[in-house]
Parts: structure tokens; C-alpha cells; sequence
DNA sequence: TCTTGATTTGAGAGCGCTCTCAAGTAGAGT
DNA sequence: ACTCTACTTGAGAGCGCTCTCAAATCAAGA
């Protein structure tokens, strides 16, 4: 059945007794073919198992179908955060079901991003990108910009609004969790937040616009920042014990887990000497004790759409906006007190609020 | 300084006053070469910013310098499991040193497995691959032994001993485990098994010999099995309890995780009512109250020798060996016990004993 | 000066595919 | 029967690079 010998086009065309031509419009599906001919060809096709040469039709025909997923050096968190993972399985999804290739470029070091850039810039590899960065310097946006390498951005960019990207909306994300927090009474309600990228940013802005939306201003003193680590959620909730936070929004569900370390070793329970809420949604809220109030992202989903995206990009029909913000939940579990009241901790037990 | 228009080698020679061959040859590095003619055509090259085309170059060359790495779809612990991202890494470090460009192929369904292999076998994109599955009942190796093509397996193999493999020792490591709790005075020492891949078996392997050094029988009772996530480690502790163990080896962090949110609720107390001790290191160990004694297994460089491996076979100088098996580390904290003399618990403290 | 052999360059034939263009073949309309 | 407009096919020119081969150049030995 299947015959080893790497075949061309030729080859199978001499075998069906057509031109390499025929044969070329038959593997790629094209109109006015004799059905009769058509079978035969396809016939020998699978007859013989044969394959077309990816190089030579991205060659010939100057496009690959591969897309590349950067994610920068910055991103140290990719062992620790399922956030990585989860992403690139939405945008593998994607890749498959659009038939492309996904290549995969992770820079470890300020010196491979050069690396990086030139291998792909230029090269007539890869079609297009998704970049993954939202560090507020990063190098490869102008870059790309620059060479009018095709690109969706995951995240917020500070360059042009012309920027094709898909993001979750995390001031609104924030926004709900701080109002929660609000409701419930808290009033001393602190923050654990991060300055480092853009998303950050904007889930500091959601904590900040809650309070302004009740009437209340923000204590400086009840603002720290992480760098989205265990560690540095540990030693920014050391920080904020002396203040006696009677409410803490942890702009992470990783930094929350050392957040809520440093808790216990201060011998505060959670929720009923300080409430903890979230933020991702990721396994450890779930595997942590009391379970996280947090907020769910839709992440796997952004990185299928940043694809689709960036398959309309490529196909020439400009997707009809250049932003899309995805709406996010709250997830209501012990960590806010919230359930405080209720039943029992049945182990998955959790109120959910759409947003949008 | 860059022009931005996309050159080819011809250009590039017509600028510098010589054929298209010698602009190659400067480009590659080849000697026999008047140097003031390299550096009048490497000064053009640096003026232009050219850059070859790679995939002109790969149909020419018969060599596409793609790597592939194939997750398959039996791995949804994905999202879960810090595992792939730290192995991704691994492979992600040699590829870059060694200018290679990865592929991720991640089969999502049964489905898209047949896909996969199609659009990698006989295409030419692909020079080889490294296949992360050890799953038992795993189609791609057949399909990649009958199509001759490249490959380094990480973890073990249930086919021919020829191939080219990459694993860490989970035999050693779970007997280090257990001898430990052995060591320990424990009499009951259960075990939360998997049945489900080559790693899975290795690990009950090392379990019963390190009884069998001992002279002690493996109780059938004490042994049950999970699949890898947190909740299959939950069910599998419940299923235990009763039974009365007083020490558990499980045979990951993950499931660890899940086996002690049930020991918890049962209120039985880890290490003082049962010891317990994971496998793997991963960052769920570190978080987990008490800190989990467990076996370290060198991911990242699995990953990175995995690809060294590779490229001396795409090279065509086979490997010294086919098989690599690194050696893992048995890092005690608190969850087995041996710490509770100790003066205190101090969050980093550990001990670590090597193997081999 | 003439060989000999090494070094340095260019010409040209592919790699396997896409895609345009023109030639050939039918079917419909008059 | 004859034109006109589809539909169907093949020929051939690339895509940008590698690599072999032979021509050209040059240094050194006889």
C-alpha cells in the first residue's frame, strides 16, 4: 500500500498519466478537473501515499502556514504558572484546526532576543506571529512593526492602536473583585499589584476605579507590588500585615499562594481575621486552603482567537476590529468570606458572576 | 542602514561585483575565499541587511533545521502539570543553541493524531523529532520506526530497544523513596501508582524492589492507582485511608496535592498520623503544608540532552548510546518525617541525598 | 619556460512546487 | 455547419538557494 520512495508531483502525474499540473490541482482541491480524471489521480495518490513537499509549495507559492508563538525572556514565570501552558494549548487548538504549523520561539536571554528576531525577520519562514509579551520595554513590537511581520498581540500594548491583539478584561476583572470586597463590608482593602507589564496596570486601574465608583480613596499604604512569583507575594503580604488590611485583592492566584503563606505564619486566618481574593483562576486557587475567590480569564480561549485573528490577517480581509477584550468572572469561593454563612464547604461549592 | 526590500543571493552579488555563489559561500562560511572579496560582500551583506531565504535554502539543501516536539493528546495534564512547561524549556534552550527552529505539535484529540503524523511525515519540514509520550498504547512510534524518521523519545519505550530515548531513573527514585520510609520505621508504606504509561510502571517497579531488599512483601491492599491529576490523588487517598497506612509514597506531586487535601479532611495529620512523600519537585511540592518530601527528577535537562541527542543523529555520527538515564535526587522536607527532630522549620530547608 | 597542483570563482542544473498562459475540447446558440 | 463561450489540460517560467563541475588564476618546482 503505502510505498516509502519520496515522490513528486512529476512522478505522480506520470504514474496517473497527467501533468504535474493536474495533479497540483487535485491535491489542492481546485474546480475544473474531469471527475473521471480527478479519481484517477487521486487513486494514485493514495495508492502510493504520496505527500507534497511543504518547503517547495511554501517556496513557490511565498507562503508557509507556519505562525510562530513568541514569549520572551521576560516570562520567567512559565514553569510556575499554568498560564503559559494554557495558552499555547488555545493556540494550538487553533493552529490545527487552520492547518498551520505552530513554531515555537522562547527567549531565554536579552542576548537570544537578537537571536530570535533575525531568525525569524526576513527569512520567509514564518507567516506570521503571536507575541505573548506585555512587558511595557519590550524591543520586539517595533521590531515587528518595523518589517511589517504580521502579528497579533496577547495582552495590551503601549505602541499604536493599529496593534491587532486580544486581551481578557482585566480592569473590569479587577474592578468586580475590589467591588466584591467593597460589598461585603471590608474597609481597609489592600492590594498585592504588579508594575511590571500592562496587565498589571490594569488591574491596579480596576482596584482604583472601585474604590472611586464607592465614594472611597485609595490608601497608598495599602498598596504593594509582586513580580507575579510565589516568593514576592510572600514578602508583599509581610508588607502589608503591619497596615492590618482587613481585605487583600492579589492581583495573581500565584502570588496569592505565598500571600496566603505569610498569612498563616502570621497566625491570620483567611477569611475571618483578613479576606484573599485572586486573581487567574488557575488550579492553585482551587488547591489552596480555603479555596481562592479569583477571577476566571478565559485564557485558552484568547490564544484560539488570537489565531483566528490572525488567520483573517493573513488572508488579507482586515478582521473587523483590531481589539478584542474578552470578559472575565468572578468566582465566588471561601477565601472572601463570602460563603461564609452558607451550608457547608462542599468541595465544589462556587458562585460564579458573568461580567459584560 | 536596512533596506527593507527583501534581497536574493543574485541581488546581493550583483551589488558587490560577484556571482551568486560566492555571496553563498561568504554567507555559510565557507573557506577558499579572497578575503578581501568576503569582507567587500560581508560589507554589503551588513549595509543590506540581507538575510537568506530559509526555506529556499531547505528545499536546496534537503534539510529544514525543524525540529518537532509532539505532545500527544494523553497528556492533558498540560495545563496542570509544571512538567511540559519545564521540558519545553529544556528543549527550547538546546534548540536555540543550536540554531534550530521548534515545532510544537500538540495533538489535542485521537482525531488530530492521524493529522499530526500526516503533516509531518514525508512533507520535508520536519528533520526529526523528540516525542514526549510513553504512553503504553502510543501509534506514533510505530508510524515513525516505518517512515525512518528521526527521533529522540523522552521517558521509556515499550518497542525496540534501538531507539534513541532520553528518561530520568524512576526506578531508583521511587526505591530511594521508599527505602527512606522504609529507613524510617514505617510499617504500613502504601503507594498511589499509575498503570497508565512506562514512568508509571518504573516507579511501582522501584516501590517493590526496595521491598524486596528489605524483605518485606508488597501488600496488594496498600496499592492503588491515579492518573496523574489532583483529584485522581484525592479518590485514590480515600480508597486508602481505611486500610490504615501509616506512610504513602505517591508517585507525583500532583496527585500528592489531591492525597492530602483527603488526608486532611479526614484529619489525619501529615507527617505525625502519616508520612508522605511525592515525586517529581515540582513547584506544587514546595507549596504544599507540610513541604513534600519527594524525588527530584532533572526535567530541564532531559529536555536540552534530548535535543544534543538529536542533532548527532540528524548529523548522521550516532550517539554513543541509545539510551540516556539521568539520575534523580531524593529531597527530604517535612511530609516523611525525618525533619521532626530537627530544630525548626525553616521554609528552605531541605536535605538531598544523590543518586548513583 | 612549462608542468603540476592547489586555490578561487562562476555557470548552471536542480530541489518540488505554484501559477500564468495558451492550446485544446466541448457544448450552446444561430 | 460555424462561431462563441465555457471548461479542461499541459508547457514552462519561476521561487531563492545549494552544490557540482569546470574554468581561471596563481604559486612553486623542474
Amino acid at each position: 500500500m503505502e510505498i516509502m520512495k519520496k515522490l513528486t508531483l512529476e512522478e505522480v502525474g506520470k504514474l496517473a498519466g497527467v501533468s504535474r499540473a493536474t495533479v497540483s490541482r487535485v491535491v489542492n482541491g481546485y474546480p475544473h478537473i474531469r471527475p473521471e480524471i480527478r479519481e484517477r489521480v487521486q487513486r494514485v495518490i493514495d495508492e502510493t501515499g504520496y505527500r507534497p513537499n511543504l518547503l517547495a509549495r511554501s517556496l513557490a507559492s511565498d507562503r508557509s502556514n507556519i505562525i510562530g508563538l513568541v514569549i520572551p525572556s521576560g516570562a520567567q514565570a512559565v514553569f510556575t504558572d499554568p498560564y503559559f501552558p494554557c495558552l499555547t494549548q488555545g493556540i494550538s487548538r487553533g493552529v490545527n484546526s487552520n492547518n498551520l504549523t505552530l513554531a515555537l520561539f522562547m527567549v531565554h536571554s536579552a542576548k537570544e532576543e537578537e537571536r530570535t528576531i533575525l531568525s525569524i525577520l526576513g527569512t520567509g519562514l514564518i507567516d506570521g506571529l503571536i507575541v505573548t509579551s506585555d512587558n511595557k520595554g519590550d524591543v520586539f513590537i517595533p521590531e515587528l512593526l518595523k518589517h511589517e511581520m504580521p502579528f497579533v498581540q496577547i495582552g495590551r500594548s503601549l505602541y499604536s492602536d493599529k496593534i491587532y491583539r486580544v486581551d481578557t478584561d482585566n480592569i473590569a476583572g479587577s474592578y468586580m473583585a475590589t467591588q466584591h470586597l467593597i460589598s461585603l463590608g471590608y474597609q481597609r482593602i489592600a492590594t498585592i499589584a504588579t508594575n511590571r507589564n500592562c496587565s498589571g496596570d490594569d488591574r491596579f486601574t480596576g482596584y482604583c476605579s472601585a474604590f472611586a465608583d464607592h465614594g472611597k480613596v485609595v490608601d497608598r499604604k495599602l498598596v504593594v507590588y509582586g513580580d507575579y512569583t510565589v516568593d514576592s507575594g510572600y514578602h508583599a503580604m509581610k508588607q502589608l500585615i503591619p497596615q492590618r488590611p482587613d481585605a487583600v485583592f492579589i492581583t495573581s492566584d500565584t502570588m496569592a499562594l505565598g500571600g496566603m503563606r505569610a498569612l498563616q505564619e502570621a497566625n491570620l486566618r483567611v477569611p475571618d481575621d483578613i479576606a484573599v481574593v485572586g486573581y487567574d483562576d488557575l488550579p492553585p486557587a482551587v488547591q489552596a486552603n480555603p479555596q481562592l475567590t479569583t477571577v476566571r480569564q478565559p485564557i485558552e480561549q484568547t490564544g484560539f482567537l488570537a489565531v483566528s485573528m490572525l488567520v483573517k490577517i493573513l488572508s488579507g480581509d482586515d478582521p473587523p476590529s483590531h481589539q478584542i477584550v474578552l470578559p472575565v468572572e468572578l468566582v465566588v469561593r471561601a477565601s472572601c468570606g463570602a460563603t461564609r454563612l452558607k451550608s457547608t464547604s462542599h468541595p465544589i461549592q462556587e458562585d460564579t458572576y458573568q461580567a459584560n
